[in-house]
DNA sequence: AAACGTCAATAGAACGATCTAACTAAGTGT
DNA sequence: ACACTTAGTTAGATCGTTCTATTGACGTTT
């Protein structure tokens, strides 16, 4: 228990007033040299540390930002986390992280939380089924708040994502191209943004194609839903050769459920996932994938809330990360 | 931009002083049940939101938490993550989440940052590298920490973690039980604390069985380095039949260079992972696996940490989970 | 030499809570 | 009727910063 070092104990001892000291540690430019060379070498002797809480009292800049994650099973979203972090520290800025487990009301709550921290601003992944409301609401709190991965309400924030569409198609456009005539594309069953914008462009996609049929299976999202969807394929797509899948777990099940109904991955059926996630190159065969890139979705987010901290009343944007194609051994040649 | 809530305009409102109000606000048993209930109402009315900043200013209590973990790829970490996290959440509190990327300069700055936001208390897993001095340097500054996952210095906190050793006598007992006398460790080389455990726990399994041999093979933490390992076992160890691996990851990435070598996981090799990660259920054929439950150590850092922040004086506990043999179709018998 | 402008540094009020100690009103014991 | 608790409430100081003026000192212009 020893005491603090404060501002005014490094001003007493460096023979200045605590407002100088205080002009240091924010280094502004209205300081001589050679004061701010001497206070700074006070302070590092002294061990002082800033007290952030005291300088957010007056200032009402707290350096931290709230990011809120539907789940931290999704590797998806640990990837998308890690890059946000990582743009966020190099701001030197702080992450407050919270999992809402895709549960509304736990989502209200940590909202709550971040007001009384009084976070600079939010990013959020929206819990399935939050209203477009809820954004007006947080803009209202008059705290920037940045959509991510998920889009609730298109014109009331930023919005960092993935083009889901331009990655679907490029899928439904490799499996046509290789031959395949009937794709099935393994969904999950969540009514989340992401998963509109898929089935959109896997209709697209077939439309473009002659004579090419698809199927749309749905799963829950967990492993075991998927290796049951998998094994379903033969039932209720029994000529299709092409699979899509909602993500590469879904694949790594579908896989699975395939080899449980007798069919070969990679040469009865080719199998394509979605993420680029390192377990599509821990399957066997390796998966052929869209990688979405979610890290850089992550940073993306953090560089828009920044930017939106600096100008809080510059246009919205939309930053989309356009995903691209890499074909590995699920994908073959009919 | 709307003005805030203070506690003073709830207090004028309810016709009450300020101190009142702040008792309500942390429920002290102090106030009529009347007033409270009337203050209660007041400031849900208000929509009065506690400003954390002030508060702590004043009291020393600022009911966050400081988490590093040393990298957000390993799901080994993020499953602790998930598991502290939602302890934490559970008591009120909040994560400022920060990565060191097991660098030890950043884990500094983390550090500062932390002292900086004046966390409650700091849950560490500690970058490779570590010195003891790094723990009484923060228990000096009087900030209460847990070591977690890995150990670093045994005597100034408490520690979560896994008990390595008795996950590793498991592994060797099960692959000797099934006949395997030849076994290979195919380790990473960084110098944790969980590479040393296990490393003593292998030798120590290797002595209990008869004429049974063993071999460690290192390599660096990646997907790519996994399969360079898995295919240098035939040149380094040309009868073995049993794999241990120092993590389902590593797992993956040594079946696929077996196979590489034209061997065939599951058949020609048993093979067995630590952690029972989602991916151990993914690969093919399914792996057997230490299931070492990191998000169960994640929520005992989480409660070491509160016990410690309400008694500070108490003596150091270590918390150790033991894991358990999680048998699927990568190991067989001879 | 007076007036002006610029640069460095500062005094003192503010921020919004909590804490300490004191106060009131009602009840209790003698 | 008195002092003595006790439960409920409160005034005022306080935490460690940042912000808003303001002051001095010095050099340049008129």
């Amino acid at each position: 228990m020893r005491k603090k070092v404060t501002m005014e104990m490094v001003a007493k001892a460096a023979g200045v007033s605590r407002a100088t000291v205080s002009l240091v540690a924010r280094n502004s430019p209205l300081v001589s040299d050679a004061t701010r060379e001497l206070i700074t070498k006070t302070m590092k002797d002294m061990d002082y540390v800033a007290d952030r809480a005291a300088a957010r009292l007056r200032s009402n800049s707290s350096g931290t930002v709230g990011l809120i994650v539907p789940n931290l099973i999704n590797p998806f979203f640990i990837d998308f986390l890690a890059g946000a972090e990582r743009t966020m520290a190099d701001e030197g800025r702080v992450i407050l992280l919270a999992n809402s487990y895709d549960d509304m009301e736990r989502q209200e709550d940590i909202l709550q939380r971040f007001r009384e921290h009084s976070v600079d601003g939010i990013i959020l992944c929206p819990a399935v089924g939050t209203p477009p409301e809820l954004l007006s609401r947080i803009v209202n709190w008059g705290i920037p708040v940045i959509q991510a991965m998920r889009a609730v309400s298109p014109t009331e924030s930023d919005y960092a994502g993935t083009d889901n569409a331009s990655g679907m198609l490029s899928a439904v456009r490799h499996l046509t191209s290789l031959g395949h005539q009937r794709i099935v594309f393994v969904s999950v069953s969540s009514r989340s943004s992401a998963r509109a914008e898929r089935v959109g462009a896997f209709h697209q996609g077939l439309a473009e194609a002659d004579g090419v049929e698809g199927t749309i299976i749905e799963t829950e999202f967990s492993l075991d839903g998927a290796i049951e969807a998998g094994a379903r394929i033969k039932d209720e797509a029994a000529d299709a050769t092409g699979i899509i899948c909602f993500n590469d777990i879904v694949a790594a099940g579908v896989m699975q459920g395939l080899r449980q109904s007798g069919a070969v991955p990679g040469e009865t059926h080719a199998i394509i996932g979605f993420g680029d996630l390192p377990v599509a190159r821990m399957a066997y065969p390796q998966l052929t994938t869209v990688a979405t890139n979610p890290g850089n979705t992550g940073s993306s987010a953090s560089t828009l809330l920044a930017r939106r901290l600096r100008k809080p009343d510059a246009p919205f944007e939309r930053v989309l990360t356009v995903p691209s194609l890499v074909v590995r051994g699920s994908t073959f040649s009919l």
